[in-house]
RNA sequence: GCGCGGUUAGCUCAGUUGGAUAGAGCGCAAGCCUCCGAAGCUUGAGGUCACAGGUUCGAAUCCUGUACCGCGCACCA
């Protein structure tokens, strides 16, 4: 409906251009004000300057050229030059029998030009469980993907473990150090080990299926890999399950380990390596920070400077092994050669940092510039009843995801977490999210779906069904129930708007408008009647209303429940 | 010092990539259930869009600078 009401005015556009001329983009909004009509354009004030003629007077000339499609009632100048276009009432209600007849894949497109995406979020280290940043990230970046695939596109949704280098050994040796402590050894822990509870169980777990033993003969470095590799295992089963908990399940988990072991680290080097792009250098101290064990080495270097970033990057350690970044340019590399159309990538904003250097790395390998795209999740504040909760890891203290999870539920944690726009940080109040008050969306929207459907319940249980395709809903005329129609008309243009500027949160915020406006509808009119044909109306309107609640409900990945 | 993000009502945040009179929730004030679900609705008060310049028909939105807040800044991930 929009693209045929822009393919008219771009066609009145094009006669009034020279040859050659550029076309601005033509954008219809949707105005605030209804006496404004259903759609507005701009493209009278846009073409002013080009054509050298007033506003208004390009305005008259496109009205005077433009063949409206059926749907158009009638179309005025007003203000500066706006072009207001009213619609025929019929031509939107007709939304309401797309919406029903399409039913859960209202809004869904089969794009034509599908794109195969890869999707990676999460990826939370394996040396412990996930706090609730990683959860943000993990609604954010799940929701995403279903916005993605909404709209057409074949979505991977991919996990990355770091399951390799030094924080790995660190693990290792933390859970050593609680073995021993468990057969009674009077352990000293170091600053540097992981404090948590669930390494002591980790520990136990390993005592149960070996004798200690057999654990104290062990060479030393085949010991630590064993353990390594168990309490990783241990680690990732846990953070799948708090996952399950969340409703989040991954297509793929791809292993920094593996990536290591198959040589794609290192044949990426001499990849970067044959086209010249690295060299051995010594890299400046950073400046106006303290680096107190700063040491100039010589380090194998990666020409970074050469594709955006403001410093070279290293690819082997002192010790020779490589980076944390080599194996994750060889991961992005690796996406590369699968054949993804598009990378993007969900991270906390504490690797905001990281972006250059990756994107830098992507473009030399693969001559892809701005890829992968990146969303920086910012940080989530955690409060229960306005105080901050404490989140130490040191003291081993911090709360973890689950643990919110489990106190206030699935939902209203998927919910507030995509209540913000990703960018924005995030106050998440446990008593408040629990509270099922007015404060937490998530009741709101889900009241009035479990609303309708009793509304529904009732109908059905009077011999009152909906109307059926074709009948006359001109009945339907009120500002409340034109504006829901309206909401319902937007729901895809909110989804296409939502994919392409990677904007998740807008499902969230247009959920709880289209509940506003269905129940300001509902408080003013009556659905159950003694009019039979306004009565049938009605119900088509409020059972198309519930179906893209649950729609929305079901990207967001929270439930619709029919009964609260 | 540099980079990224932020700054909009008392609080928490939207604002359709530069458009018409800047919106919503909470809180505050006042109303609404004999009636399909009051976990709801209606009305009101509340604004120098951090500040200063600039760009143009037009700026919360774009450019420059400043001030605060958050995150990050070799050989960790």
């Amino acid at each position: 409906m929009k693209e045929s009401l822009e393919r008219a005015l771009r066609k009145a556009a094009r006669e009034l251009l020279a040859n050659g001329e550029t076309m601005p983009e033509i954008r219809l909004t949707r105005p605030k004000l209804r006496e404004h009509g259903d759609y507005a354009s701009n493209l009278a004030l846009q073409l002013s300057r080009q054509l050298g003629k007033p506003p208004r007077q390009v305005a008259e000339d496109l009205l005077a050229r433009v063949v409206w499609p059926q749907v158009v009632a009638s179309a005025e100048i007003a203000g500066p030059g706006f072009i207001n276009i009213h619609l025929r009432q019929a031509s939107e209600t007709q939304v309401i029998w797309d919406v029903l007849r399409q039913g859960h894949t209202y809004g869904c497109r089969s794009q034509q030009e599908r794109q195969k995406i890869c999707l990676e979020f999460v990826s939370a280290n394996p040396t412990g469980p996930m706090h609730v940043g990683h959860g943000r990230g993990a609604v954010v970046g799940d929701v995403l993907a279903s916005v993605l695939q909404a709209v057409g596109h074949e979505v991977t949704r991919e996990y990355y473990i770091n399951d390799a280098g030094a924080q790995i050994g660190v693990l290792a040796d933390s859970v050593w150090l609680r073995m021993r402590e468990l057969q009674g050894e009077v352990i000293d822990f170091p600053e540097s080990a992981y404090p948590g509870e669930y390494v002591i169980d980790i520990a136990r777990t390993l005592l149960a299926c070996r004798p200690y033993a057999e654990w104290q003969e062990m060479d030393a470095d085949l010991r630590r890999e064993i353990i390594g590799q168990a309490a990783v295992d241990a680690n990732m089963k846990v953070i799948r399950e708090d996952l399950a908990a969340l409703g989040i399940e991954f297509d793929v988990f791809f292993s920094e380990r593996e990536l290591h072991r198959s040589g794609k680290v290192l044949a990426m080097i001499e990849e970067l390596k044959s086209r010249g792009l690295v060299y051995t250098g010594i890299l400046p101290p950073p400046k106006g920070k303290e680096v107190e064990d700063y040491r100039p080495v010589e380090q194998l270097l990666f020409r970074a400077t050469d594709f955006g970033d403001d410093c070279d990057r290293p690819l082997l350690k002192q010790d020779g092994s490589p980076t944390y970044f080599a194996a994750d340019i060889a991961y992005h590399h690796d996406k590369h050669l699968r054949g993804f159309d598009r990378m993007i990538d969900v991270w906390g904003a504490d690797h905001g940092g990281y972006v250059a250097r990756v994107q830098a790395a992507v473009r030399a390998l693969t001559g892809r510039v701005g890829q992968p795209d990146i969303l920086l999740v910012q940080m989530v504040n955690l409060t229960r009843d306005g105080k901050p909760v404490r989140m130490s890891k040191r003291a081993g203290t911090f709360v973890t995801l689950r643990e919110v999870v489990d106190e206030v539920g699935r939902d209203a944690v998927r919910f507030n977490f995509m209540t913000r726009r990703a960018e924005s940080q995030l106050d998440f109040d446990l008593a408040k999210a629990k509270e099922q008050s007015d404060e937490n969306p998530v009741y709101y929207v889900q009241y009035a779906h479990a609303r309708i459907c009793a509304i529904l319940r009732k109908a059905a249980d009077l011999g009152i069904s909906p109307g059926k395709e074709g009948m006359d809903l001109s009945c339907l005329a009120s500002h409340e129930e034109k504006r829901l129609v309206k909401a319902l008309l937007e729901y895809p243009e909110m989804l296409e708007k939502a994919a392409q500027r990677l904007e998740p949160y807008r499902v969230a915020t247009y959920a709880m408008r289209l509940a506003a406006d269905f129940h300001s509808f509902y408080h003013k009119y009556r659905v159950i009647t003694e009019h039979k044909k306004e009565t049938e109306a009605r119900l088509a309107l409020i059972q198309a209303t519930r179906q893209v609640l649950s729609n929305a409900l079901g990207i967001l990945g929270v439930d619709a429940p029919e009964r609260m």
